[in-house]
DNA sequence: ATGCGAATTAGACACAGTCCAATTGCTGGA
DNA sequence: TCCAGCAATTGGACTGTGTCTAATTCGCAT
């Protein structure tokens, strides 16, 4: 049986021990986001699991997103206003956001030190600590013509 | 003349000073934001300008935000996948969001410190360094059915 | 009063994401 | 092998946020 390291068996095993029923429209997801690792979008994870043949709606791509976010198996990462990204990595760590691209990469937790941060109000809980670095080329933007201008 | 600390005489000023010709749409839209010192969803925006009587449309809404934000003198915060919400506090500070009830509120950047950030690729320029802390109650959940659950 | 550029507007549109009722698929038992 | 029952998937309608556009209105200078 193939077991490598992102095979379909292998996958499969990783999402019975999230208490996911390993489907064939699962696998494929899971495997557009971990074969890669990389963050992608609810339409990109679409559109790679449809490459060639279709065989997942949008509808499954999107309940489907949703249940590996609340069994712990991938993150959502709110950077756009227009759409959310999903993450394979659920290690702790932050992200870094090209505002002109749309890139998005790791910052690895290891090196960063936060400090300061208020104590939580009794009776909360800490779901998790976003840090994004927003940043832009140097070079200077080209301009589109923005409604409302005065 | 009206000089109290948001009337619309000083913000009409303070509109100036950012390039932005004072209309009275548009200070009703600052006089909304500045006067609660809150962060708002273009939409609670649009119903507080136009409570009582109906005087500014969608479009004018987010018209204004878009140029407030390009302008500087208020800013967005990306927390919610389904909505911007803009803040009239352009120092630097960090954000506690409640990811059940919605409630956002601000962190103080002075006590807050970071270190260990990446140096960023050259050519590239910092927009901002956002922080979210992410919290609930730590009650449990009340549970909604989610379909696709297996 | 008139003219003119800026601002505002209604409503169409785009598009991410959700919902639903109907269908399909899988599994375990007769 | 057939069937029943349940889980998963599906197309398509629907919702909500935000954008766009062409037409109108506003404010102001002459
Ligand atoms: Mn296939
Ligand atoms: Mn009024
Ligand atoms: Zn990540
Ligand atoms: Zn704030």
């Amino acid at each position: 049986m193939d077991m490598t390291r992102h095979s379909r068996s292998n996958l499969a095993g990783v999402l019975r021990q999230h208490g996911i029923n390993p489907t064939h429209q699962r696998i494929e997801i899971a495997r557009a986001l971990f074969a890669r690792f990389e963050h992608l979008s609810a339409d990109q994870i679409l559109a790679l699991v449809n490459e060639g043949h279709p065989e997942t709606s949008r509808a499954t791509v999107y309940n489907t997103l949703n249940l590996f976010v609340q069994r712990g198996l991938i993150r959502e990462v709110i950077v756009d206003p227009s759409k959310v990204f999903y993450d394979p990595n659920t290690q702790p760590h932050y992200h870094i956001y090209d505002v002109r691209t749309g890139r998005l990469a790791d910052i690895d937790a290891d090196s960063v030190r936060v400090t300061g941060l208020p104590d939580l109000p009794p009776g909360m809980v800490t779901e998790g600590v976003d840090i994004i670095l927003r940043v832009r080329s140097a070079a200077p933007e080209s301009e589109a013509a923005v409604q409302g201008a005065a």
